[in-house]
This record gives C-alpha cells, structure tokens and sequence, in this order.
DNA sequence: CCCTGTAGTATTGTATACAATATAACACAG
DNA sequence: CTGTGTTATATTGTATACAATACTACAGGG
C-alpha cells in the first residue's frame, strides 16, 4: 500500500476571490525549489563528492517526489556545469582537473574584470566603506572565532556584491556558474593562514581603489587578485589529489 | 484508434555479437538530438518570432515524439538563453531588447578577447591565410552573387575558428550561446553593403594580426571590431522596431 | 456599461507504466 | 583459467494519465 500523494486544493474550497491568492498552494513550487538548491548546495559543498553516480530513482525519494522533475532539475544542472550526464548512463558530479579550474579562472577572470569595469561608477561608497571595514577587522583580528569561515564568507559576499553592481545580468549569472564549481576548494583554501591574510590584503586594495572610483586600478587588481587564486588553488587542487591518490593505495 | 509507436528492436532478434553493435537503434537519440537543432534553429533564423509561444503538444507532434523530451527540450533551451519558460505559462521564445543586445556584446567583447588572446599562439598559419584568401577575394568581390550570405558564413566561421583554437572548452560554449541569440540580427546586418565591407576590412586585419602572432595587437582589433558591431546592431535593432510599431499601428 | 465572480477549456506539471539500454553475474567453450 | 556470449537486473528514456493551474468567455449585479 502506498501513501496517497498529498491533495492539493480545489478551485471550489478557495474563499471567494478568483485573483491574488497570496498562496493557493506553493507546495509544489517550493518542493522544486528546494531540491533544486539541495542538491547543487551538496554538490558545491562537496558532500557530493565529484564522480558521484546522482540516480534519479533514489534523489526522487529523499526529495519525496518523482523522478520526472528530478530529471528535469538535473538536466539544468548540467547545464549549470554541476553535473555530467552521459546517455543511458545517468548523471554524475561533475570531476574538475586542474585544467578545468585553469579553464574557470581564466573564465572568471575576464567576467570579473568586466563586471568590475562596469560597476565601478554605480557601486554605492556607504556600502564599500563598511566592506573596508570588515576587511580591516579581520585582518587586525588573527585567530579569532571562526575567522577561516567569516573571511570565506566575506570573500563571497564581496564579490558577489561588486558583481552585482555590473548593470549586467546574464555576467551575474555566467558568473555564478564560474564561480560555483571551485568553491568548496575555495573555502578550503583559507584553512592556509598565509592565503587568508593575502587574500584578505587584495580585497582590501581592491575595494579601496573602488572607494576612490578608479576603474583602471580597480581592473588590475581583480585580475592580479584571480591570478593568484588560480595559481594557489592549482596547488591546493594538487595537493588534495595527491593526497587521496596515496590515500587510495597506501604503500607507507 | 491510436498508431502503435514504432517498436524496438529487442535483444534476442541481435545478431550474434553482444558488444559494439554499430546501430542498434539510434533513433531515439538521433530524434531528439535533430529536435533540438530544428527547434534551436528556427529560433535563430527568426523563423519563430521573439515572443512566440512555445508549446508542448504542438512540438511534440511536429516532432513526432511525446511531450516529455520536448520539455526536456525546451528546459536546456531555457538556460541556453534562447527561451523563456514561467511557470504554468509556458515558454516563449526570448524577445531581447536594446538593453539585452548590449549586455550580450559586452560580454562577448569579454570572452572573445579571452579567446584571441589564447589562441594567437596555437592557431595554424596556414589556416589563417586561408581565411585571408577568402576575405580578400570577397571584399574585391563588390556584388558577386549571394555575396552576403557568404560574407556572414565567413564572419560566422572565422569567429569560430579563432574560438575554437583558445583551449577553453567552457569558453567555446559560452561563446555559442552569448553570440547564437543575436545571430539573425548580425546576418540581417549584412545587407547594408557599408557595414559588410567595413566588418570585412576588420576582419582582414584581424587575420594579419593573428599572422603576425601579435597578440596584443589582435586583441585590441577583436574589441574594437566587436564594439562597432554593438553600435550598428543596436541600430539596426532600434530601426527593425521603429518599423514593426509603425506596422503594428499603420496610422500614414 | 463595466466590473467582479464563475464555469469551462487549454496547457503545463507530476506521477507512473512501460521500453530500451547498460551493467553485472554467470555459464561454458577453448 | 580466461575470454566470450547469455541472462538477469538495475537504471535511464519515453509515453501517457492525471492533477493543478492559468486563461477565456460569459453571466449577473452595481
């Protein structure tokens, strides 16, 4: 015996207006939603590990659902670059080489720096100034409470906010794309105190060309800024491989 | 009565082998894949107007297939760019606006920059000059027959020689889909004889620059070209809307 | 006459049954 | 024991039925 799948309202029980319900039911919607940011929050994350074999079969039952628009969310994550889907074969998490990451950040270089360019004129200065503070608190601030995940976090959030200045909104969301796929590798990286402090120092100069609205430097410093993240997640991505490579067959 | 969908080959009716049969049943595959070019195409070609509903049964029976991998269709459609689909309603085909045009050309100034700047090197010579070959027999050429249209084939397959030569696979497919939506419009850009000689001189240098292996030079002649080419399709676009309102309401 | 509310219709969204395929387990000849 | 072919099983791909929603036409009250 199977549970009957929930009932959803009918026309006749709505009250009396026809127009704007604020929510008949949302459910559905919702649901869809929800799964769609699960899952590419598990895949970014990492719990998901890259190769991961997705079945629709078993993500239909954990998102209590059926497999139709679990398919349908995964062919847009593939489309996402989140995930590979190979005929017949079903889906996996998408497994980045260094050439990929070369690839991403060469890609996100040239957004960025476009969406830099772009914003520079319209990013408002009250919200730049608390940026420049917070950068500086945390800088002054070695080894305070969860500094790792707020730098992480406030590297994210600083980006994202000079994105979205840009005036353009597919760079948004090219951007997001770009951006998504390394970021668990990203986060990782500021676990390496050294890293942290000078990525720390590039936002700040960053952020501090903005304040003074000056494009061009503003320019030069996101694309020497992404330099330097790609070389430095180069190594972590190495290094990480060679790790679980030993950790795969150990000979010690 | 309803016609038996075609039926499949089974296993047992297979010859001997059981691996590496070269066609068991390609069709399905074969049927989908030709779906979405057919449809990807007839969005490009203008064949179906900016704002054209798209619906599933009637997709579905053009194609002679059910309406789920016409929706599948239609969702990496969506992401593509080149539909718009809103929940309960349906998708159209995307209407893109001046504001749209120019975030398109911004964007593809960007990565196209991106992608000379990799290619310079690895592009072959010989190939180039090829190209050269034919830009200039077609910009002596002044009115030889479908002139245009082979102009445009070449606009359309030199960019994409010179992309496909950066290395960055992620940048190849951006590039398709940033420069697919607005692609109807450049071909129509074709009929003024001034812009298709000046894109064709642009072109010409372009291709000496990439002989000459300056990248710097190269680069800056890509931006350029691609900035004029924002100008005059924006343009075009606000004349092609100028005459659609007139048309819409024809009060001479 | 316009506006609001209502019923009917068309179309999308989801669940499910079935078809087709790939993988794995296995039998058997060499 | 190895490699090949076969069968069984798991999983994806597609068709279709049904649910839910948006749209349209229309009726009735102001």
């Amino acid at each position: 015996m199977t549970i009957p799948r929930a009932k959803f309202r009918l026309d006749c029980m709505q009250p009396s207006t026809t127009k704007n319900q604020p929510a008949p039911d949302l459910t559905r919607e919702q649901a869809r939603k929800r799964a769609y940011t699960a899952i590419l929050a598990r895949i970014v994350s990492g719990e998901l590990a890259p190769g991961q074999r997705l079945r629709e079969e078993e993500l239909a039952q954990t998102h209590q659902m059926s497999r139709t628009p679990i398919r349908e969310i995964l062919i847009a994550l593939e489309k996402d670059g989140l995930v590979q889907r190979i005929r017949n074969q079903g889906a996996n998490v998408i497994s980045f080489t260094p050439d990929d990451l070369e690839e991403l950040y060469d890609l996100r270089c040239a957004l960025e720096c476009l969406a830099v360019r772009r914003a520079v004129l319209h990013i408002p200065l009250n919200q730049l100034l608390e940026f420049e503070q917070r950068l500086a608190v945390l800088l002054r601030d070695r080894g305070g409470p969860r500094r790792h995940q707020r730098q992480a976090e406030l590297d994210v959030e600083l980006h994202r906010f000079i994105v979205s200045h840009s005036g353009n909104r597919r760079l948004i969301t090219y951007l997001e794309n770009v951006s998504l796929l390394p970021l668990s590798l990203r986060l990782a990286g500021y676990k390496d105190d050294k890293h942290a402090s000078e990525v720390g120092q590039e936002h700040l100069m960053l952020v501090r060309a903005l304040l003074r609205r000056d494009s061009q430097l503003a320019e030069e410093l996101m694309a020497r800024h992404i330099e330097n993240g790609k070389r430095k997640m180069l190594d972590l991505l190495c290094q990480q491989r060679e790790a679980r490579s030993k950790l795969a067959r150990p000979e010690s």
